[in-house]
Parts: C-alpha cells; sequence; structure tokens
DNA sequence: CGCGTAGTTGCGCAAATGCGGGGATCATCT
DNA sequence: AGATGATCCCCGCATTTGCGCAACTACGCG
C-alpha cells in the first residue's frame, strides 16, 4: 500500500501526550497514517490547510478557539471534511452541537485502544459512528428544550455571582425582565433555585466556568 | 545499561491514549522504563506490589478510586514510594493536598513533552519539581484559609439547590446556623453570594459536581 | 490558669429572590 | 392569517437570603 492511498488523519487536541497517544495507535495501522497535529482551533485550521487530511480527530475543549467553532470554520472552507469528536466528559451539551455540526463519530476519551481505529475505518468508509453513551445522551438532550441565548447569558451573569439587578444593568434590561428569564430557566433546568441552575449548566456544558 | 539500573515507572492514569503516550515518551528514553500501568486507584496498589517501581505517575481524578487516595494507601505499605502528580486542571485544591500527602514532582497534561522526562529524572534523583504555575496555585491556597469540614458540608448542600431551611433538617441544625455557615463561606471565597461560592467551590475541587 | 482564636450555634431585620399573574413586540413556521 | 416562541416589560407578595450582633465550646499557648 502506498502512502497516498492511507488514511490521513489530523489530530487536534490541546494534551501533547494525548495526541502522542492517538499517534502511536494509528500509525500503527498499515492503512492510516498522522499527517498533522494541532493543539487549538486555529492551528488546526492552518493544519488542515495544509494537509488536507481525509479524517480529523477533534477534542472540543480546547485554549483559544474551542473545538466547535473550529470545525464549523473548517467545514466552511471545505465543506466534505469529516470530524470524529473526542471528549473527556459524558454530558455534555457541546456533544449535541456537534453532531449538529455534522460530526460523523464520537470517542469518550477513556475508549479502549481498538475503539478509536474501527471508528476512524468506519467513518473514513463513509458511515457514522455513535457510541452507545452519546447516543443515549443525544437522545435525552433532543427532547429537553435547551436555553435561548438570551438565558444562556442570563445564567452566566448569575453564575458570576451577581443579582438579577446588576445582571439587569450589564445587559441594559430591567431587573424584572432578568427574573422572567432566572424563572423559565429553572422550569427548563429543573432546578430548585438559581443555584441550581448553575451547577446543572456547568454538568451540562451550557456555560462553562 | 542493564535493564535492572533502568528507572522503573508505573502510569496510573484513567485513559488509556494518555497512558500510551506516557508510555511512549517513557520508553524512548534509555535510561527509563514502563513496568506497569493502571485504570485507577485500585489498580495502581496492585501494580505496585506486583513491580515495585521507582516512580509513580498518577493521576488525580480518577473512577473508583481516585489518585490521592490511592497515594495514601500505596505510602501507608510502601513508605519509600516516589510520585509524580499528573493534573489535568489547575486551580484544584487537590494537588494541595496532594502535596501535602507527599508528591514529589506535579505535571499539567498539556505540559511539554521533554518536561515529563526531565521530571521523572529529578525526581529519581531525590529531589522535588514544581512548575510555576503550580507554585503559585500552592502559594495562594497556604495564605488562603480553607473550609471547614462543616462548611463543605453546608456548600455540597447549597450546591444541590436545597434553601438554608432545607439543609438545615438535613444536618439537624438551625436555619440561621446554616446562614452563619453560608456567611463565612462567602466571606473566605470571596464570593458574592451562594451561586458564587458553589461555582467556587466547584473550580477548586472544594466540592464535586 | 487566663487569653485569644476558631468553630459552631443562635436571633432580628433589610434586601434579594422566586412565584403568580398580566401584556407587548417581532420573527418564524404552518 | 394564525400559531408559536423568544424577547421584553410591569406588579404584588410570600419566602429566602445575607448581614450585623452575640453567645457558647474546645483548643492551644504563653
Amino acid at each position: 500500500m502506498t502512502d497516498n492511498k492511507k488514511i490521513k488523519v489530523l489530530i487536534v487536541d490541546d494534551h501533547p501526550l494525548m495526541r502522542s497517544g492517538i499517534a502511536g495507535e494509528v500509525d500503527e495501522q498499515a492503512d492510516m497514517q498522522v499527517v498533522g497535529e494541532a493543539a487549538d482551533g486555529n492551528e488546526a485550521l492552518l493544519a488542515y490547510r495544509a494537509h488536507r487530511p481525509d479524517i480529523t480527530l477533534m477534542d472540543l475543549r480546547m485554549p483559544n478557539l474551542n473545538g466547535l467553532d473550529a470545525m464549523l470554520a473548517i467545514k466552511k472552507e471545505f465543506p466534505d471534511s469529516r470530524f470524529i469528536v473526542l471528549t473527556t466528559v459524558a454530558g455534555d451539551i457541546q456533544v449535541v452541537r456537534a453532531f449538529e455540526a455534522g460530526a460523523r463519530g464520537y470517542l469518550l476519551k477513556n475508549l479502549v485502544r481498538t475503539e478509536l481505529i474501527d471508528t476512524i475505518r468506519i467513518v473514513h468508509a463513509g458511515k457514522k459512528r455513535v457510541p452507545t453513551e452519546i447516543a443515549q445522551l443525544l437522545a435525552e438532550h433532543f427532547t429537553e428544550d435547551d436555553l435561548t441565548q438570551r438565558e444562556v447569558e442570563i445564567l452566566r451573569g448569575v453564575a458570576r455571582g451577581n443579582s438579577n439587578k446588576i445582571v439587569a444593568d450589564q445587559l441594559n434590561i430591567s431587573e424584572n425582565t432578568v427574573k422572567n428569564h432566572v424563572k423559565s430557566i429553572l422550569s427548563k433546568l429543573g432546578a430548585n433555585d438559581r443555584t441550581h441552575a448553575v451547577v446543572i449548566g456547568l454538568q451540562r456544558g451550557i456555560i462553562e466556568s
């Protein structure tokens, strides 16, 4: 098998050792090779342009430009790009967004080594692969109505320890409006109070700490 | 250099790919070798007994038995064991506890590859190595008075979305007492309100979500 | 021993929060 | 055109929170 028939893989992750581990596994396979590595979303775009990989393994949580935005940027420029999303934490709303953005495969980072290789082959063959843990998560989150953009902004303000009044001033709206948004947030998240809402928001990845 | 003069390294981390990456780097060195891997604290103890490594690389966040407790268990049985702590997140109070428990080196997982090897050599030579980020964190946390056990219990209750009254009932104390604990928590953490306090508590690893 | 400090517990009161209503505009989808 | 949902605004009122002030206990230290 000549080099130009191998599956070309780009690895995007902010942990050098993780990249190392992934690269080691991939390069052991006769039919695939790592063509580049990137530590954040910006580098990912540059590396994509330079190497035109068949498959991009993309971590979601990264400094600077996060994985989701990087995917969108690359997809805009290269519509036929194929992504496999790597995620550390289950229960992250980002995974749902990555699905909507067109990721083809998902991997939890505590996967067994063979899963990685299998998923690369499957996605390269044009199919999708979603582990049961993630599928379950997707099912759960599709039924739940998620927060509107405005509500997320409100929740972020609340998480910073601001009172309704302060949040209102920061967003140039009235305190009553903030109260209404908070009310709707509590109801949507099934939270007892604002504190609980923030905890749930953090767990689901709706807001970042 | 014969095998029994090499630095024997045990890797404890719940991410197989991370272990892979670490193992790759270590085995490339002529003067060290990986003698075992473990995916959680329980396995770590068994692996330690089996291989008697010179250096143990220990992740803090793991399922079942966490890294800190695993360290304590191993140290009890093998007092001259030497640990290097791997941590993903900066700002974790667990790092401070690991220091107190006698870890000799610290590494952030987004380290550059050479740091890992350097740290292993330095710690094996009997010295300690703490990167500036961690040193700064330690300094900060030593000056801060941390929460009492009772206060942590209160904070946990608050994080679950319980009112002061409910927390009081759960702990069989009066609501007023809970209020006072909350007050002292806010002051110690420098939080604006209970919500902010919970966010800070989660960031610092004082409570887990 | 007396003294300070830290942890825990308590009460009263002003301010913030959460809940139940009501109504408005605007974009989108049917 | 009608319905739906997101955003915005308003009010009153009970409950909850946060703060100031104060007391008791346990413990170490000079």
